[in-house]
DNA sequence: TATTGTTATACTCTATAACTATA
DNA sequence: TATAGTTATAGAGTATAACAATA
């Protein structure tokens, strides 16, 4: 009889298998632009979902709650506090809907379209920063591809 | 004077800025991905982060918990709950690592490599199937892209 | 009867500090 | 002195149920 093998140990971790994964490709690749973001973004006092939902009222002048819930896959009780934050820091002001009377229209104040001219500025430098060994031309390939998956 | 311009409000939203940032579409695709994950892998009791875990031992007979947290981006004190529920659901065992007493080396059981070939296959195929636009080449592609990223 | 916005609350995920046993 | 694993705990993010006002 041959003795047992001996307990194995790992030197170099083989992370092979789970690199064909898209899912972890995809949420590896989210997850680095996101620290990034996190860094450069902190000089505004926004996170990713602050930025998303300014971003959206900036493009979107009078959009709803709901609508922004659904825009980025939010729960509506989630938002409230976002929302009530944005308005205390005077970058945004709801105003009565003109055909809805339950809903509430969401604005950028003046101090909010100066805070997003320069946030989105930002945002788009630091995607480039982030992701330097990428061309122009791949990143707008791989735009493409991630948007088939989702659309 | 001019009246007012009447309270504007949104009939289809603009997300097309947002759509320009790849942390927003790359966010949005591994979402996507993970939904149909989720629902496929509660067969298994297999969370992403379960499953990445319990992958990495398989394919790394005898991998610490702390080569698992830098491989996979985790906080140690987060493993530890993981492994327990793992262990206690007979897929994995703690061997004594052969060269560093603080340490255990981690193993699939028997019935941890049952679960993970049929794991595998699963999250295999159901990447395919949550990503129907995507050619063969495009999914390599778009692999090759994120890499590019993270790594 | 359905929807918008809201409150309260629970659950999960992630993060920090401190301890022990060993290197 | 530093590291692997662990415990306890705090904070952030995400989820469901229920209510008032309006459609």
């Amino acid at each position: 009889m041959a003795d047992k093998d001996p307990v194995p140990f790992v030197e170099k971790i083989n992370t092979r298998y789970l690199e064909t994964l898209l899912g972890y490709n995809a949420r590896r690749a989210a997850l680095s632009i996101i620290g990034v973001f996190l860094e450069r973004m902190a000089e505004y006092g926004l996170r990713p979902v602050d930025f998303s939902v300014m971003s959206l009222i900036g493009h979107n002048p009078g959009i709803t709650s709901r609508q922004l819930c659904s825009a980025l896959g939010l729960l509506a009780p989630n938002l409230v506090g976002m929302v009530n934050t944005l308005e205390k820091n005077g970058w945004i002001q709801r105003m009565p809907h003109p055909n809805d009377g339950r809903a509430m229209g969401l604005h950028l104040t003046d101090a909010g379209k100066v805070l997003m001219k320069e946030a989105e500025k930002t945002a788009s430098q630091l995607e480039i920063d982030s992701t330097p060994k990428l061309s122009v031309e791949e990143r707008k390939t791989l735009i493409g591809l991630l948007k088939k998956i989702y659309k």
